[in-house]
RNA sequence: GAGUCGUUAGCUCAGCUGGCAGAGCACCGGACUUUUAAUCCGGGUGUCGAGGGUUCGAAUCCCUCACGACUCACCA
């Protein structure tokens, strides 16, 4: 039957129950309910059985999800939010009146608040006895299908409450999501961090590299700019000594999406005066392992690969996994034409302006990040890929900077913060110059920010954690979508 | 942005070399007082993603477009 013809025939249906029965099941406000199904389920698994506790009155509600009709004794599989119970409604029991509106009105889908007594079938199931119900809410459109649910990824990502419905793993999905966001909201608080908000629209959009989205303001008459970091306002307010702040929050990109990208996605950004990248580095594990302790096991399976998150994670530094997976000692080479010929054998695309420290980055992406699937904290990104890290002094090519890496995919990223006004000024005026050369996401030069920093920043460690794919790896989702409730969809024309 | 694959009933899917549009579940009607993918009897409910082309004839072959999935490029 055409969906339409379905909707129409339970409209009809709707209709025909108002003023045959005089009952609307949209005029509940509410339902007294006394208890959950996993409730339910937990406290009567001792019943044998056949066996009924009959002087026990269970108040609960949920959504009917099969119902099997016989002739005066009926079954239905209702689910709530935490788990699913059968339903026996028998003729006697009822009374039968209620027994023939159930089997005349009541549909798959429709909410049901029940009032029964537990037992357990012959056949094994725990089950209600019920004794009355009310008719809640009342499904128009039909469920999918029960045994194979919804598979089909637009529909499933369109229409998430679909998809909610029919498939109870991605409430688990989403219920470890909001946990994970706790842990790290717990971890953070445990270490007196501040919880903050900075703005989402903005005049400029700084803090990393990346296309923006614009909007525009009717009553200012100017474009703003969608965040795409929450770094820049973050460091303002270290300024403005609040010590130790965090922000989870969205941000947003104007690139392309696939699996591990949603054109917005969430981060935690987290900025503690008086530390450093290292302090960083042990926060992140502690994040980590407790988001893994937090949904049981610091050993997970993603996509048929264990990953421990057992600490401490693998370290090592960007020109040492260079070396070691590509054969390439960036140190030892004398100059930028020499690794520009070295980069050159090794396949990358060399356009004659790269530095050596350039190519060691270009070789890195194209030889080492895939291998990285344990977590691995890579360390001492070069100055010129890193401008808002603070230069390390000994090697001052280098930043005090790390990513950590699981899966080949980057899920954090810290540094020991740029804290010298000067150097600020001059690495966004090298970003400058990169942008009129025509790279679109070269950093925005923020002259607020540095006129921030010239008020004194003290030493900072900073460090940004992307929340969707922590929570991909820890949920075993193969794509960003399977971790955010409303992926962006392209609009069905 | 490029390539590959996909789009058939509400859902999950068949549909061969071009020859009447199919199944299960769901849904509608009937029987059934412990079923659980209930069973039994009866009912097919469709713009085959959209548009164009080839052909006596197109779900099927060709082209264009839309949307999705995957791979790649960019990126977190």
């Amino acid at each position: 039957m055409p969906e339409e013809e379905i909707l129409k025939q339970r409209i009809d249906k709707l209709m025909r129950l108002r003023r045959e029965e005089g009952i609307d099941p949209f005029r509940n406000d509410r339902w007294d309910r006394k208890e959950t199904l996993s409730e339910v389920n937990e406290a009567y698994a001792y019943l044998e059985p056949d066996a009924h506790a009959a002087d026990v009155e269970i108040v609960t509600a949920g959504r009917l999800m099969t119902i099997r009709r016989h002739g005066k004794a009926s079954f239905a599989t209702m689910e709530d939010e935490t788990s699913r119970l059968q339903l026996y409604f028998q003729l006697d029991a009822t009374g039968e009146e209620a027994y023939t509106f159930f089997k005349k009105w009541v549909d798959t889908g429709d909410i049901l608040g029940v009032v029964g007594t537990p037992f357990r079938t012959r056949r094994g199931e725990l089950s209600i006895q019920v004794k009355n119900y009310t008719l809640l809410s009342k499904a128009l459109r039909p469920l999918p299908e029960k045994w194979h649910g919804l598979k089909d990824t637009e529909i499933r990502y369109r229409q998430r409450y679909v998809d909610l419905i029919a498939n109870p793993e991605v409430r688990e999905t989403f219920r470890k999501r909001a946990l994970v966001v706790r842990t790290f909201r717990d971890v953070l608080e445990r270490h007196g961090t501040l919880e903050v908000e900075t703005p989402i629209l903005s005049s400029l959009a700084g803090g990393a590299n990346a296309r923006p989205f614009i909007t525009y303001h009717n009553a200012l008459g100017v474009n703003l700019y969608l965040r795409i970091a929450t770094e820049l306002y973050l460091k303002r307010l270290i300024v403005g000594m609040l010590g130790r702040v965090y922000e989870i929050g969205k941000n947003f990109r104007n690139e392309g999406m696939d699996t591990m990208h949603n054109p917005e996605f969430t981060t935690m950004e987290v900025y503690w005066a008086y530390a450093n990248y290292q302090d960083m580095m042990d926060l992140t594990e502690e994040i980590l392992v407790a988001c893994a302790d937090a949904l049981g096991s610091r050993k997970v399976t993603y996509q048929g690969t264990e990953i421990s998150f057992e600490p401490p994670f693998k370290r090592a530094t960007m020109v040492d996994l260079v070396k070691e997976f590509c054969g390439v000692d960036i140190d030892a080479l004398a100059s930028d034409e020499e690794a520009r010929r070295v980069g050159k054998t090794k396949g990358l695309e060399i356009t004659g302006k790269e530095t050596r420290f350039g190519i060691l980055t270009e070789l890195f992406e194209a030889y080492v990040e895939e291998k990285l699937i344990q977590p691995t904290f890579v360390l001492g990104h070069p100055v010129e890929v890193s401008p808002l890290a603070k230069r390390n002094y000994d090697a001052p090519d280098y930043t005090n900077r790390f990513e950590l890496f699981v899966y080949g995919k980057e899920v954090a990223n810290a540094f020991s913060e740029l804290n010298d006004p000067l150097d600020q000024r001059e690495r966004f005026t090298d970003q400058l110059r990169k942008k009129t050369e025509g790279d679109e996401e070269a950093h925005a030069f923020d002259e607020d920010f540095v006129q921030a920093l010239e008020y004194g920043l003290p030493p900072t460690g900073g460090l940004g954690i992307g929340v969707d794919r922590v929570t991909m790896f820890l949920t075993d989702s193969r794509s960003i979508r399977d971790v955010i409730l409303f992926p962006t969809m392209k609009p069905k024309s």
